[in-house]
DNA sequence: CTGAAAGCGCTTACAG
DNA sequence: CTGAAAGCGCTTACAG
């Protein structure tokens, strides 16, 4: 795609924006007007217009009306950021993300303000590119603004950057991954019980040698503790269904799996679920009868129900663990003392097509 | 999905969380320490921890040491917020987003913090699923807090609260779509041209009677806007092939699609595509020789190119305008002059094979 | 080289 | 009912 940009002039009627910026009415010094502007104009002192602004009692009607003409004729609007840092708080949340590209964080920021909304706090945010140091950065950078809390979903490596700010008070949630180095709560997915959901599910259809894609490769969207839980899952459903597995099937890559020595795969991550998709549908092994693998993704995507065959997953709601964090968060916030929590959020089975069929190489 | 959680005690080592808020070696009244508690345990004035602090000139070496030293032991940190209210500044942005289903807006979301980042500044979002009130609290909200500018992902209806502010000297750039009843800097793609080289293409093709997906309709995601624009591009080629088109063609809701009057359509929106895609699988309307339609879908989408047939596309480059967002709001809070602009980014036909066939009806 | 005072825009605690 | 003073945590402007 060119990077060049169609600049196209507006058309439509008004004034300049920019001439706007000066002169407006409550423009006093070429800044917003203030509380002081507000007394002095209604001619009362600050604190009457503290009064007003917060609705305390102890006005007579004709003050209040005064102060309220005035604060009319000015545009005054309260400094928020001055009042928080009188009062101590900030009511402000810091959310950072690994990665954008992971549609998980998109319901899980939903989920998060659901909590952050209700109880009327402002969000920062950022990503982080799975850069460690940008994570460190950034969260810092929420922290120096004195943030009350952090939801985190980490990039790998050491999280013990934020020791002293969880000593200082600031509450730290973890999601999608946990954290390392640090004690701090955590919600994620049911990984364990999501690993062994799929293998049941394609014991079941009578597949017995069955593979794990996402392992170990740095490259890989997939922490290794998400890589871990899978394969416990998949160790305890493989040893109930009296299977012995062989170490490579769960070392496989997407690129392996056409000549791979499995008839079915569980893939870790939607990225690799679609890397596994476009490597069988280049070797041809997709149509019934031609050798082809079933396939079980961790984790749903967009459009899963419109490939051929459909994509069956292990979903779970990210949504539902983004609020969690939050009212985790909330809790913290509020003083509650205890231990780290780790919670995990229920997984299910989604049979769409694409592992409902008995080996066949 | 049940609602169920599982919560997991955590067996890590190490201490308590919480006990670990209280009694930090910098806890003094119970808060964080402060450049005076800086100062006093130093022995020196307020103003030469300042200095130490900011890296200014003129402390003498032993004093300075004193100083990093007092900031060492009491684990300080500099309060931002207290900073930035002082200067006058807050080198914060607010970023609003209509609703994070849209995967475009993450893109524009790591364009625009590209920017956000090189300039040092932090970033406020929130999302206001499509609900006009909800983005004016937000927006309203974050202008308390005295952003230095709003980036917004606008959802359809006023945006007027907005004068005020932009008086005030809060700049503003609308995103993917265009401000209505406020003037302000907009970036979206050249949704015209899309329109054109959709049809270009299919007329390509052999097709004559092709349709429009995504008009009126108040549940449809896509504005208005964008539906006049690829509408005004549509027109023009159409014209230019010299066709007549019937009114009924660019009409047409993705469940309509079946018995429609055309042999091609272009898609507003991805899920407009998706939801057209779906209609023509239940219909049996996919395969070569079965009747099908083509395809082409306005913005491209995660899995488009594993879809039977693979999704033809007019795809833009979300991240561009995030980045071109971020520069306008930049240069605008550095005080450029002039009327609203209207920046479009280019877009590019992706042929995958959904529309590269003649028409079957 | 160092510091005491005033102030950013607001609230808190107290006095009239 | 109303207000003058002090302070949140920092920087600015000025004096020694």
């Amino acid at each position: 795609m060119s990077n060049q940009l169609h600049v196209v002039a507006s058309d439509a009627p008004g004034r300049d924006t920019a001439s706007l910026r000066t002169g407006g009415i409550g423009t006093l010094r070429g800044g917003r007007p203030t509380m002081k502007d507000v007394a002095s104009r209604a001619g009362v002192a600050l604190k009457t217009v503290s009064r007003v602004v917060n609705g305390e009692p102890g006005v007579t009607p004709e003050t209040a009306r005064r102060v309220l003409g005035a604060i009319e004729d000015l545009g005054f609007r309260r400094n928020e950021s001055a009042r928080l840092l009188r009062t101590g708080r900030t009511a402000t949340l810091g959310f950072i993300a690994d990665t954008w590209a992971d549609p998980d964080l998109t319901g899980v920021y939903r989920g998060l303000e659901d909590v952050v909304r209700q109880h009327g706090y402002l969000l920062y945010s950022g990503s982080t590119d799975s850069d460690a140091e940008r994570e460190q950065r950034l969260a810092l950078a929420m922290c120096a603004r004195r943030v009350d809390g952090l939801i985190i979903a980490p990039t790998p490596g050491s999280h013990d950057y934020l020791v002293a700010e969880i000593e200082a008070g600031v509450a730290a949630v973890f999601v999608l991954r946990p954290p390392e180095l640090v004690r701090s709560d955590a919600v994620l997915p049911d990984e364990r019980a999501g690993g062994r959901a799929a293998v049941a599910h394609l014991v079941a259809q009578g597949h017995r040698r069955i593979g794990l894609v996402g392992g170990p490769p740095a490259d890989s969207p997939v922490g290794p503790s998400r890589f871990r839980a899978l394969l416990s899952g998949y160790t305890e459903a493989m040893a109930s269904a009296g299977i012995i597995a062989d170490p490579g099937w769960t070392a496989l890559s997407a690129a392996d799996l056409p000549g791979a020595p499995v008839t079915a795969v569980v893939c870790a991550h939607p990225a690799q679920t679609r890397a596994a998709l476009r490597a069988l549908v280049r070797a041809g092994l997709t149509g019934p009868g031609s050798g082809r693998m079933a396939v079980i993704g961790f984790g749903d995507f967009e459009a899963a129900d419109l490939i051929t065959p459909p994509v069956t997953v292990v979903g779970y709601d990210p949504v539902l663990i983004g609020h969690t964090a939050g009212e985790v968060l909330i809790r913290r916030m509020a003083g509650e003392q205890g231990p780290p929590r780790r919670v995990e959020v229920p997984v299910r089975l989604i049979a769409r097509g694409s592992a409902e069929f008995p080996p066949e190489r």
